[in-house]
RNA sequence: GGGGAGGUACCAGAGCGGUCAAAUGGGACGGACUGUAAAUCCGUUGCUUCGGCUACGUAGGUUCGAAUCCUACCCUCCCCA
């Protein structure tokens, strides 16, 4: 045999900052021979968020490293509900919606890992396929019988919720149902480890204490830390809700600039969390940056990266056109762009129809930005946004609350740039 | 089951018969500055045809006038059993 991994996976996440904890003899299995990792997924949405993104470094590494892994959708967890880091009881989710969200998922998680043709191809397995035909009795019977109610309840997940706001039968029992998943994969699929964020230790350690008593056998665990900002706050959302890993929901766009805006502070530790890239090459791009922050050198590095990963290349090559005409350029750059550059640069954008005969008419500034499309929520914002200074046509300040627009403003007579703010794009476009 | 406190704008929280579209703080948004940053400063933060209109848990009532007083109902929290 004499299996060698490519690197050494633990201390891969270690300079990462991607270890929160691991179980003793972890390091030791990994060396000894290529080992199957799992980590689950739970379908609350119907596509992945960038919250996601590290568990699915995780198996990235973990494959680059020579490994096997698995990725678990919850079909079956995800109709219980995980009470690890919820404060209050979940709405459980109906079989329809339960299973867009698996197939959503599905699709995403697909395109990171290898699953073809290498002897350590990923696999994707749903917990739905084994507990289906799994009756309550004889789950209580052959997994409920091996783990005492005490060691349920010195977990904290349920510690906390029973001190605070009560936690339901389903959600407690929740850890048994995924300890068994763990269970399943050990026996079906000889897999010894699983992975996950910090707050999945206490339902990680149910599976490996029913793997020790009922198949006694030995099995591994390997957490991340939860990611936070520097100030605190939870990462991975901006302003308007979670940064989506489906384009319908989260621009290319947008998402190159999420990546972008991230604080000085964070761009050090984000793309040690987030980037592919080797140790020596991150490790020059941080001693680069210091000193000129203002480059963005990081930021730059980490967006161009993901936005790759998570879209293509040609949406990269859109959202750089995009920002260097909206965010550097004037009204003449914006003028300049061929039809076709347009197209590519105002796709990813907001975007509201009208027919060309009303613009031709003329259309009050107010009406157009509040009646006819929703870029204000009302006429009283509108106006008060304009007179603030803080509205453009075209990136050229627009400041007449009395204005009619007509259609000689057209951009190649079928665009208009509509901005608020600094950073809120809208397009008009007539047909 | 008994006793107590309370439900006010995005959140926290003041107001307790008129001067209340509602103090203050936070958040959010916009402007200036800048690196599409941080910090700072300034402004906005119910709708409006600018006459008004709708809002302080819900429904009624008292009053010239109610977020403020009364009645009923709904909900939340705390203490005791």
């Amino acid at each position: 045999m004499g299996f060698k991994p490519n690197f050494d996976f633990l201390e891969e996440l270690k300079w990462r900052g991607l270890l929160h904890d691991s179980m003793p003899g972890t390091e030791e299995q990994l060396a000894k021979e290529m080992t199957s990792a799992y980590i689950g997924f739970d379908p609350t949405a119907d596509s992945l968020h960038i919250g996601n993104m590290v568990p699915v470094t995780l198996l990235m590494l973990f494959q680059r490293a020579g490994h096997k892994p698995y990725i678990l959708v919850g079909g079956a967890t995800g109709m219980v509900g995980d009470p690890s880091g919820k404060s209050a009881e979940r709405n459980l989710l109906d079989d329809e919606t339960l299973q867009k969200n698996i197939d959503g998922q599905k699709a995403q998680l697909t395109q990171f890992l290898d699953f073809e043709s290498v002897a350590n191809k990923a696999e994707i397995v749903n917990n739905h396929d084994w507990f289906k035909n799994f009756s309550f009795l004889e789950f209580i019977r052959d997994v409920g019988k091996h783990i005492t109610v005490s060691y349920m309840m010195a977990k904290d997940s349920v510690k906390n919720r029973m001190e605070a706001s009560g936690i339901s039968f389903t959600e407690f029992t929740y850890q048994l149902v995924q300890g068994y998943d763990f269970y399943h994969l050990y026996t079906h699929n000889n897999c010894k480890i699983q992975m996950g964020g910090s707050d999945q230790w206490g339902n990680i350690t149910t599976g490996t204490e029913l793997i020790r008593r009922k198949a006694q056998g030995q099995a591994f665990a390997i957490t991340a830390p939860l990611v936070t900002k520097a100030d605190g706050s939870k990462f991975g959302k901006s302003e308007s809700g979670n940064i989506w890993l489906d384009p319908e929901k989260t621009s290319p766009y947008s998402f190159y600039q999420f990546w972008l805006n991230v604080g000085d502070e964070d761009a050090e530790t984000f793309i040690k969390i987030y980037s592919l890239k080797s140790r020596s090459e991150i490790e020059a791009l941080i001693k680069n940056h210091k000193g000129q922050e203002y480059q963005r050198g990081l930021q730059k590095a980490l967006a161009e990266e993901m936005t790759v990963r998570i879209h293509s290349e040609h949406d990269l090559m859109q959202a750089q056109k995009a920002t260097q005409v909206f965010f550097k350029g004037t009204e003449e750059d914006l003028r300049s762009l061929d039809v076709l550059n347009m197209d590519g640069a105002f796709a990813d954008l907001d975007t509201f129809e009208l027919p060309k005969i009303e613009l031709e008419k003329g259309v009050g500034i107010l009406d157009l930005l509040s009646t006819k499309t929703t870029v204000f929520s009302s006429k009283g914002e509108a106006k008060k946004m304009i007179a603030a200074n803080g509205f453009s046509i075209n990136k050229t300040k627009y400041t007449d609350i009395d204005g009619v627009i007509n259609a000689s403003q057209l951009l190649h007579n079928k665009y208009m740039l509509l901005q608020k703010g600094k950073k809120n794009y809208y397009v008009l476009s007539v047909s």
